[in-house]
RNA sequence: GCGCCCGUAGCUCAGCCGGAUAGAGCGUUGGCCUCCGGAGCCAAAGGUCACAGGUUCGAAUCCUGUCGGGCGCGCCA
């Protein structure tokens, strides 16, 4: 079982080779507004005619330094020239031809720096859209994959913000997306609490379950049926008698298999996709266990693999009668390489499994069907695998498979995708990724689904609404409830995907639910004050159109120049797989817009105000601060974070 | 023992396919609401980028080693 944060599931090991070459390609594409673009290919043209070749390097110059964006290529042309690079640069500056928008080009030492046409340049900005064309391929998301037992806790809380995120991302980036999520019905785990509810509550359970609800209901607390079988599972594991009810889990185990307990599962499934719903994520499949192993996958994968030289069917020593698999080629340092993918019984591991599952996201091999689960909130529909379903080509075949699973499982994802070279499926090797991600403490703790050491995310997300309404106080807004919803959800997802995935974190309320600072609602915040400022003067009647750019300042170029960036940070986050960069770049965009807005002149006057800016640049401004709060809005949502009405 | 991840300000983190004076937030200190919204802004203080070598015109960034923290190393699921 993958479960994100299962306290009793196997170890793995390994080297995870950190995934170098996403499978998506740069952003190439020219957009109008893509001045570094442009810039880049005109200092390797100009380096060109110089008689040398590089890959120039744009970045924007430090603060202080004169220039909007500046390339260190002089020094790497110094060494192909064997020149001084403060002579390259000047010998440049004279000849780069300038895109539009670029007003000069100034050798700065060795360094050569661009000056911005303000004017021309911040009118581009505001005029783009954000909107990116559609790319080529299919990614296909698993994230969530919770053993269908217990309730969400914050350790499964980062798997699903982290996956739920990077599916927007990719598709925000133009990709076709596909999320899918992993239902192990016929696990271990699942098994427990089914047989502890009927173990502790033989006969009817269900007035047991309803006992429980009325409690909880007057406790103010959910009463889902998540928490409900999350509790006998801790109950069952604490049980000193646990050892003598073996048996029972076992028999409990093989109706599992047969599929006798299919309808307890789904209503296991859809308690627990409330939680996932209420932090902001849909999914486009279920994959369930038992499905995949009646549909012939592990076969199919198996039978793949026989061909390799590096399977093998050992008749004598340690493996005598497995099938195995030899994978120093691509895990070196192992002590032992040989993995089993069938036991000496016939029977198959759990990876060999999800080297099955696999090959079929790929499309190596079909052979599920599928039929509607449910309707999610958005109104998209949910679908599942099924006995009884239809086969449907639209699921499956992805080009790129990205599996968000914590870093304990780095050696078996490491051997599923090691799995598709021993297939030679070699660009679907290096199109597999595992988006791993260090462990969630819970106040300095691991944490322990089966000791109950757990923190459900249902409580935080209730405890989140709580301090965000705290915060509300007294204003008058027209639905708080709902305000401190996307705010405590906002906050906490922001919590989860500011960092690298591979830092562990540590879940503590006060980080985690913090309002100011390096937060999600800050950015909120400064999206509704711009947007009350777009409405206020269009109040008044003012109307972009009549801006005069001829006026901007270099206090909007600098908000224009961090505004077309957004792109590039998307690309970014596309390459090396991680929201966090998105993260990042919102608290940017929030704090240079609150920068600007709280300028004050030399005499210590705001001097952004726009509605008392002159006509004219106070038009310039209006246009410039919806294209920002537009910008906003578009990089939370790539975070699953929404903007409220009023705040 | 072997392998992987992490180590940057008191704390939590960015920056890492080499480039200009290493940036935020929290906390501390001091300022800014007759001004389109103060969940905000400005300023001060705070750093041998774990340590030691190496490569380079240039290293927080790349390489090697050491130390510290985390995780993983079954014909388990």
């Amino acid at each position: 079982m993958r479960d994100a944060a299962a306290d009793d599931e196997r170890r793995s090991h390994g080297p995870l080779s950190r995934p170098s070459r996403p499978a998506c390609p740069r952003g190439t594409m020219t957009r109008h507004m893509d001045v570094k673009a442009q810039l880049k290919l005109a200092v390797e043209d100009a380096a060109r005619s110089l008689g040398a070749d590089l890959d120039a390097a744009i970045q924007e110059t430090p603060q202080d330094k004169p220039g909007d964006y500046g390339t260190p290529a002089p020094f790497v042309l110094a060494k192909q020239l064997r020149q001084n690079p403060a002579a390259i640069a000047r010998s440049l500056a004279e000849s780069v031809r300038l895109p539009e928008g670029v007003a000069r080009a100034e050798a700065v030492g060795p360094y050569l720096n661009f000056f911005l046409d303000a004017p021309s340049f911040v009118r581009a900005v505001v005029t783009t859209p954000g909107a990116l064309p559609e790319r080529p391929g299919k990614v296909i998301v698993e994230h969530t994959s919770v053993n269908p037992n217990k309730e969400l806790h914050v350790g499964h809380l980062r798997n699903v913000v982290l996956g739920d995120s990077m599916a927007r991302v990719f598709r925000a980036a133009g990709y076709r997306v596909e999320v899918q999520n992993y239902i192990d019905d016929t696990g271990r785990q699942a098994a427990e609490s089914l047989f502890a509810r009927d173990h502790y509550h033989p006969g009817d359970w269900r007035a047991a379950f309803e006992a429980w609800q009325k409690e909880r209901a007057e406790a103010g607390r959910n009463t889902r049926l998540d928490h409900w079988l999350g509790e006998l599972y801790v109950r069952l594991n604490q049980d000193p008698a646990k050892a003598e009810l073996e048996p029972g889990i076992r028999e409990v185990m093989h109706r599992l298999e047969a599929g006798e307990l299919r309808e307890e599962i789904e209503r296991m499934v859809r308690a627990q996709l409330e939680t996932s719903y209420a932090l902001g994520a849909e999914y486009d499949l279920l994959t369930w266990e038992s499905d995949i192993v009646g549909s012939g996958f592990l076969r199919r994968a198996m039978d793949i693999l026989e061909a390799s030289p590096y399977t093998s069917h050992p008749t004598e020593g340690k493996y005598a009668g497995a099938f195995v698999m030899d994978i120093s080629e691509f895990i070196p340092g192992l002590e032992d390489p040989i993995l089993v993918l069938l036991r000496s019984d016939g029977t198959a591991t759990y990876t060999a499994k999800d080297i099955g599952q696999q090959f079929w996201k790929f499309g190596l091999f079909e052979g599920l069907g599928y039929r509607e689960f449910e309707v999610q909130p958005s109104g998209k529909a949910l679908f599942t695998s099924h006995p009884q379903g239809e086969p449907d080509r639209r699921f499956a075949h992805g080009t790129e498979v990205i599996n968000v699973i914590d870093d304990r499982q780095t050696h078996p994802q490491t051997v599923v995708k090691a799995s598709l070279a021993v297939a030679e499926a070699q660009e679907q090797y290096e199109r597999s990724f595992h988006l791993s991600y260090g462990t969630v403490l819970l106040e300095g703790q691991t944490m322990s689904g089966r000791k109950g050491i757990v923190l459900s995310v249902d409580d935080v997300l209730e405890e989140a609404r709580a301090r965000a309404r705290a915060v509300l106080g007294d204003r008058e807004l027209t639905d708080p409830e709902e305000v401190a919803r996307i705010v405590g959800i906002g906050a906490l997802r922001f919590a989860m995907l500011r960092s690298e995935p591979q830092r562990q974190i540590d879940f503590r309320w006060d980080q985690a639910l913090a309002l100011q600072g390096d937060t999600a609602p800050v950015v909120q915040y400064a999206a509704v004050r711009a947007a009350k400022i777009v409405a206020k003067a269009r109040e008044a009647g003012f109307d972009p159109v009549n801006a005069d750019w001829s006026q901007v300042t270099p206090l909007e170029l600098e908000l224009a120049k961090l505004v077309a960036r957004a792109p590039e940070v998307l690309d970014t986050a596309v390459r090396v797989h991680s929201p966090h960069v998105v993260a990042q770049y919102a608290l940017d965009l929030s704090g240079a817009f609150n920068a600007w807005y709280n300028h004050k002149d030399e005499a210590g006057e705001r001097d952004t105000n726009v509605m008392k800016s002159p006509a004219g640049l106070r038009e310039a401004r209006l246009a410039l601060v919806e294209r920002l709060r537009v910008a906003l809005v578009d990089v939370l949502s790539w975070l699953g974070i929404e903007v409220p009405a009023e705040m």
